[in-house]
DNA sequence: TAAAAGTCTACTATTTCTATATACTTTATA
DNA sequence: TATAAAGTATATAGAAATAGTAGACTTTTA
């Protein structure tokens, strides 16, 4: 399960998405849109900020926005950043890897082999889907309502 | 991540698995075997057992076995059974469905439609593996080692 | 210079996960 | 038929992760 620090994430990088090229937009204004507890919301984005994703203004008039184009932001790098391992398994994890202490031969696991596919099937998706692709999808799903 | 309880469940499967056909094995052998704690184990083996996935015989000479064919039970079966949900947000479960509480519009949420995606990767590969694929791939990889 | 807005660090509460403890029941067999 | 082997059942403790809150500080604009 994504941890809800992640599904923050993820709301406040969609409406700033859709945001993009406008004026900052304040912390105070994405948590009560996204209802999001305000103080968790500072703090998530104060990470993403200081990843790299986003530009934040001081003062009145200020807030935050995206550094980058919606569709350069994909999902794998948002989970990664806020929740942790993509992956199943420890052992099978590519940017947090860790051996599974009950583990024998890590070699020749079968469980571990199994999601290694699993893993693959969840990365494709995740590192080909972006910010815009889930905007798109957002406003395809609101034309078709009542299909 | 999977649970602990849900990795051992898998070890003991398999390990119950190959030994398909023949007098149950004891807990405190599958323990020891697969380095779990055995207390644990117990409970985990009592949980399958409790699901009709697993028979068991107490007294001496007692011990745990499969009911079903190793080829018969499935990963996602066992994934339900031991840690839950298999899909990465509540509002896509199947059989672990939960409203999203901080969602405005279910039906048009974009993030919820890519997990949605994910889960159905996740849950193809994971409903169509069974026991009986792992112990084969196990012997493939002990096969091919230094390949 | 006051108000608006983000920054930073620390803390607390809650929940979930992992593991252990203890007492009990059933079965085989000597 | 007594004893040991093995599973059954429930409760509880400890540890780690998650979620959320508090408060004081800095920068910027009007």
């Amino acid at each position: 399960m994504l941890s809800k620090k992640t599904r923050y994430a993820l709301k406040a990088l969609v409406i700033l998405g859709k945001n993009f090229g406008n004026a900052p937009m304040q912390i105070s204004r994405i948590a009560s849109e996204e209802h999001i507890p305000k103080k968790f919301l500072e703090q998530i984005l104060l990470d993403l900020r200081n990843a790299g994703l986003l530009y934040s203004k001081k003062g009145s008039g200020g807030g935050y926005g995206l550094i980058k184009d919606p569709a350069e932001i994909h999902l794998a790098q948002v989970l990664r950043l806020t929740g942790g391992p993509i992956a199943l398994l420890p052992c099978v994890s590519l940017n947090f890897y860790q051996k599974c202490d009950e583990c024998i031969n890590e070699e020749t696991c079968g469980v571990r082999d199994v999601f290694l596919d699993v893993r693959n099937a969840t990365l494709k998706i995740l590192s080909e889907t972006n910010i815009a692709d889930i905007i798109r999808r957002e406003s395809l799903l609101t034309e078709h309502i009542g299909d």
